[in-house]
DNA sequence: ACCGGTAGTTGAATCGTTTCAAACAGTAGG
DNA sequence: CCTACTGTTTGAAACGATTCAACTACCGGT
């Protein structure tokens, strides 16, 4: 059906070795035959079957990018910047979604691997990185996105979380607010207890201070909505005064649960809200919110040479750890 | 470096053929035979080589499905379906990002086409299908997405983007407006055209009212802001009292356009808003943004159904086409 | 002892591309 | 006329999985 260099030899009159080279080393082949063999690839519509490349270098073009929620701006933009380096290197990024599932994570993770990508870019949903270990074992580069780790035997791209929530809780904390709430899950994800931990620091150094962690199933509006709702009575009843919510889906989600209902509490009036990521959506909320920003694209560029890094025979894995920054907006403004 | 059949037969004792038997038909292999390879298998960590498989097959077993912007909620979410039902049917589904650029379309085309996909999702850009039609014609199936055409060779999954149009002019001209603009772009993009020929037709119907298109470059929020801060004069000076955006990221940038600024208007007072899409942040805008509704994920359900469809020989393409519902908010409420 | 049949296993051929040693044609130098 | 060399082209081998005709071993029946 397909057409293949075969066909394309036989209508321009050379052999399948003569159209390898016009298309890959063009200055060892008389520049007549160069023509000859474009016409016939333009005649025949040929298009080389990167199954055979990729079976014959022992590897493709592409690497796999496995976020853990593509539907998160956050994701989507550092998958942004992970394709504008590759295409700089000639190579393609394939997203995969592995949507908080573990089980999902793992059948990407196969799908890659039988693929025989080039590396493998992962937020990695578990504790649990045995099965990275593994894929790397058997020779392709893994680098961990958003997620830094102890084991330094992995790249990895990340900003520091635990920096991260203590820039946010001492915001709060810095506007008079006192009776803090933290937002997140689940508690598996590395990024929702880093971001704990950091707050319930900068919480433990004043006095009067306290921090509540409540717990949510996944990182989602609709999980913020369900939370924000919960949490209204508490707010009005004085219980909380801020809340910090692990990242900005969530957040988007926590003000409408607060601001909905019969008795809507008021933000910043009542309780103030900072969320995490910085989405673009954070800033066109009701009431805009203040966010911790993370580099989106420069964490998925940089993943990317990391990867490229990776593959140098010898190169020891990095691990580069970006700071965040706090943005702040209506939603956490002073009383 | 990889492990494969070879060396896992050699491992097991036996030979190529049984391995691969073992694998695809483990019934016509003794079952003791079965357990020495699967160990071999295990101890060796085979991965099976895609490529390998794909050369052998003729294709491969994956879907690629190139969106307009796939930093839009919408996309992420007809990707899902789409992804759901691939799933169903033992395939997977690559997400590649056309950015509303033809170079970067034509890019994504000739990598899907050199992997031999099974087949082909696209959210076409440009009005000319002359491409889609070569990759066609060379034996891959191809279903439009998001986008109904004329010429009926074509399978594709729309939503009646015209009825859409007249659906939200309707509402807004319900609620008393009468000036209405449209904001969308660019203009090569059908579903751009079409909701304002919707929208057209309904003003059209109605003796006092009018509309005006207001060009934008990309269907962004960035974009969305930038005339929504230029439409603000113009609407504080009564020249405009409904605002229709082509799609929600629009919508919610208008929105920050129109109330930021020095001498920010009123939504709904000043002016009407109603997008497009209804994307979970529509409802979470500051003033939560009436919207038309499409069935996001069974649309991309659909697609891989019609693509699969079209693989039994013989079979007519198929269009469906969906309609559309409006949703209600404040943004629209009537003054 | 021979035939037919069944169950299990083998290994060569195939897919499309790239590589590389070898072949070839032509030219300059001796 | 031979040698050495350059510039160009060739065709077979290799990559890994699958398929399928051919083969082996064994059993039951005659």
């Amino acid at each position: 059906m397909a057409v293949s260099v075969k066909e394309v030899a036989a209508r321009a009159g050379v052999s399948v070795g003569t159209v390898s080279n016009v298309i890959n080393r063009p200055d060892m082949v008389k520049a007549e035959t160069v023509e000859k063999v474009h016409a016939a690839i333009d005649e025949l519509g040929y298009v080389p079957n990167a199954a055979a490349q990729a079976l014959r270098e022992g590897q493709s073009r592409s690497i796999g990018f496995i976020a853990l929620d593509a539907s998160n701006p956050f994701f989507t933009d550092v998958a942004l910047g992970a394709e504008r380096q590759a295409a700089r290197e000639g190579l393609s990024v394939l997203l995969a979604n592995s949507d908080e599932s573990v089980e999902r994570e793992r059948s990407h993770i196969e799908l890659f691997e039988r693929g025989r990508v080039r590396g493998l870019l992962v937020s990695p949903l578990v504790e649990d990185l045995a099965r990275l270990r593994d894929v790397r074992r058997r020779g392709i580069p893994v680098v961990l996105v958003d997620r830094g780790t102890e084991d330094t035997s992995f790249a990895s791209v990340s900003v520091d979380d635990v920096a991260g929530g203590e820039l946010a809780a001492r915001h709060l904390l810095d506007g008079g607010r006192r009776r803090l709430a933290f937002v997140g899950g689940p508690t598996s994800l590395r990024q929702v207890t880093d971001r704990y931990r950091g707050a319930a620091a900068a919480v433990a150094s004043v006095d009067d201070a306290s921090i509540e962690f409540v717990e949510t199933m996944a990182l989602s509006l609709r999980g913020g909505m369900r939370v924000g709702a919960e949490l209204r009575p508490r707010v009005a009843a004085g219980e909380i005064d801020a809340i910090f919510a692990a990242n900005d889906l969530l957040a988007i989600g926590l003000q409408q649960g607060l601001l909905g209902g019969d008795e809507p509490v008021a933000i910043p009036g009542d309780v103030a809200l900072v969320g995490y990521d910085d989405i673009s959506f954070a800033a066109a909320a009701v009431v805009p919110i203040t966010s911790v920003r993370q580099p989106r694209e420069l964490i998925g560029e940089t993943a990317v040479t990391l990867l490229e890094e990776l593959r140098e025979p010898g190169a020891e894995p990095r691990q580069v750890v970006f700071e965040p920054e706090l943005v702040a907006r209506a939603s956490s403004a002073s009383r």
